[in-house]
DNA sequence: GGATGTGAATGCATTCACAGCA
DNA sequence: TGCTGTGAATGCATTCACATCC
């Protein structure tokens, strides 16, 4: 299906394509042609080795003694990560969290497109979130086919979290961004992303505190 | 200052520990008394051996055959994240994301108290969110004096990202969490920690397409 | 000169395996 | 027996350094 499979990938590597890949949009719109790898490492504070090692895992998309052309990899990038296609995804709750999230314009700008809001909180069915009437859960099966939904965003109560996630993997949803500050278990063919915003926080506080700062996580 | 430092704390293992905590949090009210490293590693998917040299880096919180009491764990965690005091923090940016963080308990649940929210945009100053009136940027060095603030959430549009960076450093707070989809830059001496939803949900795509899933980034 | 791609070397995190204690 | 704490061994990611090409 792909062009050039070597190694199994690493996942810190993919991790950091991402954020390549949102540097190379930034520089697209200020209209640079190319860009070598260690300018695009720079203002993430990765070394141009790094840079380069992780998109050699993927192909060979650079030119000797020019660097990297932007739109080109951009393309490459977009490709690898899957977002040259539009996905579908759906959100479970429609609390504060969840309504910001359906409004975030960052999802649509990537690629992505939600197509409904689930909550299961009878004062919110009906209710309105942008343009998405809220639905309860019982209809999520049904959507999931409809629209051909592999991935969810869950802005729930932790109490809610595992039985939600049960119900998503259940209507056939193979990936879960999970906000609610719990660790839930899914099958192993099914992936999870955690987003805990607390915890996010309380690391924020051990690097202030420690004072080490300037390490992890650019972005 | 503190009592059992030997190595300098490897990076991940921090990152586990707020993990850990929430756990714990979770077994106290369920009133379970003592944990062993594998029960605690488990739903999280970690080792046994992967917590109990997390934790021992720290100190030695364990009872050999019984395992660790829960809320004596929990106290000496707190203790290393610092989320055994209070710590006052400030939001900038009034839109959906801000406001959904303002409203968000997991913060005041974990320790930390939200001071102020603060948004340069002139239609958004003086409205309520929640209990605080939106101040401007030019009452932030002030505030942040007052209340003696250390961190800040940042949820402001990309383009303005840069610029709010600068100006919490210049008013003296000392680590930032970043919901804009930019890397900062900031002096060595400040902290950052970002997080990126739409790169969140691209990784998650990666995951979910490759179907390797069930890997990386409990929670 | 300037930049990529990549084997080799380094460094770091995880896992193993076991001594020691309850 | 059950479990922790920890040196030793393993495995993996990053960095180095250089052959190669524009």
């Amino acid at each position: 299906m792909d062009q050039s499979r070597q190694d199994p990938a690493p996942d810190p590597a993919v991790k950091r394509l991402s954020l390549y890949l949102r540097q190379l949009e930034s520089l697209h719109r200020r209209d640079v042609k190319t860009v070598s790898s260690r300018q695009l490492g720079e203002s993430l504070r990765f070394t141009d080795a790094q840079v380069r090692k992780d998109l050699a895992y993927f192909g060979q998309f650079g030119h000797p003694g020019i660097g990297y052309t932007v739109v080109e990899l951009i393309a490459q990038v977009r490709h690898i990560l899957g977002t040259d296609k539009v996905w579908n995804v759906v959100l479970i709750g429609a609390g504060n969290l969840g309504r910001a999230l359906a409004a975030y314009k960052g999802f649509t700008a990537k690629g992505f497109c939600l197509v409904a809001v689930f909550d299961n909180d009878v004062s919110k069915v009906g209710r309105k979130v942008g343009s998405f009437a809220v639905q309860p859960l019982a209809e999520l099966e049904a959507t999931v086919r409809k629209h051909a939904v592999r991935m969810a965003m869950m802005a729930v109560p932790a109490d809610n979290a595992q039985d939600v996630a049960d119900q998503l993997v259940t209507a056939g949803v193979r990936g879960l961004l999970n906000f609610a500050p719990v660790s839930i278990s899914v099958p192993a063919d099914v992936a999870v992303n955690a987003v805990d915003l607390a915890v996010q926080l309380e690391q924020l506080l051990f690097q202030v505190n420690t004072s080490a700062a300037s390490k992890k996580s650019p972005g």
